[in-house]
RNA sequence: GCCGUUAUGGCGGAACAGGCAGACGCAAGGGACUUAAAAUCCCUCGAUCGAAAGAUCAUGUCGGUUCGAGCCCGACUAACGGCACCA
C-alpha cells in the first residue's frame, strides 16, 4: 500500500524546489518559441485573496505549466495594481500611510499566491505605486500631452456634500454617496481629459485582428457607439442676424417631418443670443435646474419631459423653408452629436412625447405606422410620404439622396459620431500618480522634463481630502511650489492624482522588462516577447481596463514605441464564483470562501482542480463545500495508482491518444472542466481494471501536471527513480490511433432508439441493413425508407 | 427601451458539425469492511406504468422544418450582464 499522501509536506517541498530554483524565471531565448500569458494583475486589498482570483489565475497558470512542457519559453508574471481608493480610505481610517497598508498587503497575497503553487516569474513582480514603475505611466502621460492627446476643460463632477468630496462615479452609485449616504451634487471642476474619442476608429478596427470572445468585441463596440448619419445647418432667426445651428441626425430622410428643434441647455445658441430671447428668465431657471440635476435623475425621468420653448427666435427649415419653433430641453445632451437636434415627433418617441406634451404637431412622413398612436422609427421597411424630393423611396434610399441634395446645396454633410466619450483622466485623491505638468502663470501648462521623472508622491501627513473638492496635494505647498522648467519663474504643480486605469494601461509592456530604467519597454525584450499571446480576465473590465489599455498600446505604435497595434492577440473571460447559496460573495452576506482554508484542508491542488472542474469556465458558478470532496477523492485515487502498477499488462488498453487530445484540445478551448473529468474517466477505466503500468500513470501524470502540479510531480519522481516531470514532453498522440477498425452505430425505427448493432468502420448502408436483418429487428414490418450515415447512425422508416 | 448571454435530473454540469440526452462530479438510498465511526470499496439513482422484458413521457413555453431537434427557424416567458433621453 502506499504511503498516505501527506499534502502539507508534498507541496511545501515542490514549492520550495519551483522558486529556489527559479523553475519559473525567464530570459529571451532565440532558440525557443515564446509565449506570454497574462492575467489581470490584482489589486492588493486587505482582504487578500479571494476565491474569484484562484479561477481568474488557474486558466492561465494551466496553459502556461503546459506550454512549458511543450518546449515554449513561457513568460507569466505578475504584479500589482495598487494605487486606488480602499487603500487610501483604509489607511485614513488605520491612520496608517499606504504605502506602509499597500507593502502589507502585497507581501500578504504574495505568500497566498505561492502556497497555491502558480508558476509566476517572481523576478518580475512589478507595483504600479512604486516610483520605477509610475515614473513611465507619468512618461507616457508626457508623451499623450505633447500630442495634443491630454487636455483639460471645464465639466462636472460627483460631490458629496456631506464628506466634501469628489467621488468617482463608482463611488456614487444611483446618485448617493457609498459612504454616508448623502445625495450627490455636480460641482464643476477643471479635469483632465484623454482625447480617446480621436482612437474610436482605431479601437473598432483593431477588434478584428484579435481573437476575443464575441460578446467582449460587441461589448466594445457598443461602447464605442459608432454611427453614421448628417450634420444639418438650420438657420436661427436672431436679432443680431441667423445664426447656423449645426444639428446631428442618424435620419436625414425625415427632414419634412420636423416641426420644432430642440438645443441642449448648455448649447451656446443661448447664451450668445440672450438678447433675442423674450422669455430669458424663464430659459434661465431652466438652465439653472438641468445644470443641478444628477445625471441619475435625468435618466430615471426620461419618460416626464421636460423644456421650454425659447420665445422670439425661430429656425428655418432648410428644405421646405418653413418657420419652426426652438425649444430647450435637457433630453438633448450637450456632449452627444451637436447638442442641437431637428425633432420629428412622427418618427422618434423621445420628440412624440415632447410633441404630445407641448401639443406640437406631428407630421408623418414614413407610412406603415400609426403616428396618431406613437411614433413609427420604420428603421426596415416603409416609404417616404408628405416629402417632394424623395417620397415614394424606402427609407435606405431616402437617407442616401436626402445627404446628396443637402451637400450639393451645402447645408449639410453626412458624418460618423461615436457614443464613446473622451477619458476623465484624473482624480482629487492622495493615492495615485502626481500628473506630471507644471501650471505657469506665463507659460501656461508646462510638462515636466522627463528626465525629471519619476515626480514622486509628496510624504504627506495628513492625506484625507479637501473640502473644496482639490487634491490632497493641494495642501503641500513645498510640493506645489515650483519653478517653472521653460521660464524659471514661480509656478505650480498640478495637484490631481491620476485615476486608477492609469497603471494598468500598459503593464504588460513592463512585465518584459521590469528593471529596464531606459525606456518603458526594452527593445530587445520586446522585440521577443511582442504581443501577449493569451490574456485572461474579467468581463467587468472589458469596457475600461481592456479598452484603455488596448487605446494607450495604440498610441505607443503610433508614435513607434511598440510595434505592435494591438496588445493582446487572444482573451478570455472567468465567470464569476459565486457563494453556495447561488448569490454573489459579499462580506456582508457571509458567503465568502477564503482560500487559504481550502489549501490547508484540502491542499492546493484540490483547490486548483476544483476551481477548474467546477462548470463552464466562462459561465458563473456557485461554490459548493461539497464538490471539493469529489476533487480531493479523485486526486487521492491518482496517487494510489502506485498500488495498481504492474511489469507486464496485456489489458492496459486504455487509448490514450484520444485521452492526449481530449485534455489537451481542451485545455487550449477553455474547458477545463471537461478535460478534468476525461481524465477522471480514465482513472475509472483503470480501476475497474485494477492495474497499470508505469508508462500508462507517466502519460495521466503529464496531462494533469498543469491542474495539479505538486501532486504529479511527487508522484512521478517516486514512479521514475527521481526523475523531474517538468523535464517531461506534454505527450503527443498519434492521429492514426484515434480510430478503431469497428463502430457501434445506433439503430432508430422511425427516430427513435431501438437497438445497437457493432459492424466494421465505413461499412455501407448494405452491410449495416444485413446486420439489422440478422438482429432480426425488422419481423413483421416493411421498410419504407432507410437514413444511412457511415459510421454514425442508421434510421429506419416502417410500416 | 436597445444590445448581448443563458434556460438540460435533487444539485454543478456533459453532449465535437442536426444523429445513442444526462459524460464527470456532488447529494441521496442500499450493501461490504469495522466493536463502532471516519476513510475506502461495490451496487442503484430523470419521471410514469410494469414482477420483468419493456413501453411511454422528458432539455423554460407554444408552433414549425427534418427520416431524426437540447442543437435550426418563428413567436413567447424568465433570469443574468452591458448600455441607456446617444438624436
Amino acid at each position: 500500500m502506499a504511503k498516505e499522501y501527506d499534502f502539507k509536506t508534498v507541496e511545501k517541498k515542490w514549492q520550495n524546489y519551483w522558486y529556489d530554483n527559479k523553475l519559473f524565471e525567464v530570459k529571451e531565448d532565440a532558440d525557443k518559441p515564446k509565449f506570454y500569458g497574462l492575467i489581470e494583475f490584482p489589486y492588493p486589498s486587505g482582504a487578500g485573496l479571494h476565491v474569484g482570483h484562484i479561477r481568474a489565475f488557474s486558466s492561465i497558470e494551466v496553459i502556461a505549466r503546459k506550454k512549458r512542457l511543450e518546449g515554449f519559453n513561457v513568460l507569466f508574471p505578475i504584479g500589482f495594481d495598487a494605487f486606488g481608493l480602499p487603500t487610501e480610505n483604509f489607511a485614513m481610517q488605520t491612520k496608517q500611510h499606504p504605502r506602509i497598508v499597500t507593502d502589507r498587503n502585497i507581501i500578504k497575497f504574495i505568500s497566498q499566491l505561492k502556497k497555491v503553487g502558480y508558476s509566476f516569474d517572481w523576478s518580475r513582480v512589478i507595483d504600479t505605486t512604486d516610483p520605477d514603475y509610475y515614473r513611465w505611466t507619468q512618461w507616457i502621460f508626457l508623451q499623450l500631452f505633447k500630442r495634443g492627446l491630454a487636455y483639460k476643460s471645464n465639466t462636472f463632477v460627483n460631490f458629496c456634500p456631506v464628506c466634501k468630496v469628489v467621488l468617482a462615479n463608482e463611488e456614487s452609485q444611483n446618485g448617493v454617496c457609498d459612504r454616508c449616504g448623502a445625495e450627490v451634487i455636480q460641482k464643476e471642476k477643471d479635469v483632465w481629459f484623454l482625447k480617446i474619442r480621436d482612437y474610436s476608429e482605431k479601437l473598432l478596427e483593431g477588434l478584428n485582428e484579435v481573437d476575443f470572445p464575441e460578446k467582449i468585441k460587441v461589448e466594445q463596440q457598443n461602447w464605442i457607439g459608432r454611427s453614421t448619419g448628417a450634420e444639418l445647418i438650420f438657420k436661427v432667426r436672431t436679432k443680431k442676424g441667423d445664426y447656423p445651428l449645426t444639428v446631428y441626425t442618424t435620419r436625414p430622410d425625415t427632414i419634412y417631418g420636423v416641426t420644432f428643434l430642440v438645443v441642449s441647455p448648455e448649447h451656446p445658441l443661448l447664451a450668445e443670443h440672450k438678447e433675442s430671447i423674450t422669455n430669458l428668465a424663464e430659459i434661465e431657471a431652466y438652465q439653472a435646474q438641468a445644470k443641478t440635476k444628477r445625471e441619475f435623475d435625468r435618466v430615471h425621468m426620461a419618460k416626464d419631459k421636460t423644456g421650454v420653448k425659447v420665445e422670439g427666435i425661430y429656425a428655418v427649415n432648410p428644405i421646405t423653408g418653413t418657420r419652426i419653433p426652438v425649444f430647450t430641453a435637457d433630453y438633448v445632451m450637450m456632449d452627444y452629436g451637436t447638442g442641437a437636434i431637428m425633432a420629428v415627433p412622427a418618427h422618434d418617441q423621445r420628440d412624440w412625447d415632447f410633441a404630445k406634451k407641448f401639443g406640437l404637431p406631428i407630421i408623418e412622413v414614413i407610412s406603415g405606422g400609426d403616428v396618431t398612436v406613437e411614433a413609427y422609427a420604420a428603421k426596415d421597411g416603409g416609404t417616404m410620404v408628405n416629402s417632394p424630393l424623395i417620397n415614394g423611396l424606402p427609407v435606405k434610399e431616402a437617407i442616401a439622396k436626402m445627404i446628396g441634395i443637402m451637400e450639393a446645396r451645402g447645408i449639410g454633410k453626412s458624418k460618423v459620431d461615436y457614443k464613446m466619450k473622451d477619458w476623465a483622466f484624473n482624480r482629487q485623491r492622495y493615492w495615485g500618480e502626481p500628473i506630471p505638468i507644471i501650471n505657469c502663470p506665463k507659460c501656461g501648462q508646462v510638462p515636466v522634463p522627463e528626465d525629471q521623472l519619476p515626480l514622486r508622491l509628496p510624504d504627506l501627513e495628513d492625506f484625507s481630502p479637501s473640502d473644496d473638492a482639490s487634491s490632497p496635494l493641494s495642501k503641500c505647498k513645498d510640493w506645489v511650489n515650483t519653478t517653472c522648467p521653460v521660464c524659471g519663474g514661480p509656478a505650480t504643480r498640478e495637484t490631481d492624482t491620476m485615476p486608477q486605469w492609469a497603471g494598468s494601461s500598459w503593464y504588460f509592456l513592463r512585465y518584459m522588462s521590469p528593471h529596464c530604467d531606459t525606456a518603458i519597454v526594452d527593445p530587445q525584450a520586446y522585440k521577443y516577447w511582442g504581443q501577449v499571446d493569451w490574456y485572461n480576465g474579467g468581463m467587468e473590465h472589458v469596457t475600461r481596463h481592456l479598452i484603455y489599455s488596448r487605446f494607450w498600446n495604440r498610441f505607443l505604435y503610433d508614435i513607434g514605441v511598440v510595434g505592435y497595434p494591438e496588445p493582446y492577440k487572444r482573451r478570455s473571460a472567468q465567470g464569476l464564483i459565486l457563494g453556495s447559496d447561488g448569490e454573489k460573495m459579499s462580506k456582508s452576506r457571509g458567503n465568502t470562501v477564503n482560500p487559504d482554508d481550502i489549501v490547508d484542508t484540502y491542499g492546493a491542488d484540490v483547490l486548483r482542480t476544483y476551481i477548474l472542474f467546477i462548470g463552464d469556465y466562462e459561465k458563473p458558478a456557485p461554490w459548493n463545500p461539497d464538490g471539493i470532496k469529489g476533487c480531493a477523492r479523485f486526486l487521492n485515487r491518482v496517487w494510489n495508482l502506485q498500488d495498481l502498477v504492474v511489469e507486464d499488462c496485456n489489458t492496459c488498453d486504455l487509448n490514450l491518444d484520444a485521452l492526449i487530445k481530449k485534455v489537451g484540445d481542451d485545455y487550449e478551448n477553455v474547458k477545463f472542466n471537461t478535460a478534468i473529468a476525461y481524465l477522471m474517466t480514465a482513472l475509472n477505466t483503470i480501476y475497474a481494471r485494477g492495474k497499470t503500468t508505469i508508462s500508462e500513470i507517466n502519460t495521466l501524470l503529464l496531462l494533469l501536471n498543469p491542474v495539479a502540479p505538486h501532486l504529479t510531480s511527487e508522484l512521478f519522481e517516486l514512479l521514475n527513480k527521481g526523475g523531474k516531470i517538468e523535464k517531461q514532453r506534454f505527450p503527443v498522440y498519434d492521429p492514426a490511433k484515434l480510430v478503431s477498425d469497428t463502430v457501434e452505430i445506433p439503430v432508430q425505427i422511425m427516430g427513435k432508439l431501438r437497438a445497437k448493432i457493432t459492424i466494421p468502420l465505413n461499412s455501407t448502408q448494405d452491410e449495416a441493413m444485413a446486420e439489422i436483418e440478422k438482429a432480426g429487428l425488422l419481423e413483421g414490418k416493411t421498410v419504407l425508407k432507410v437514413v444511412f450515415v457511415p459510421n454514425k447512425i442508421i434510421n429506419l422508416v416502417v410500416r
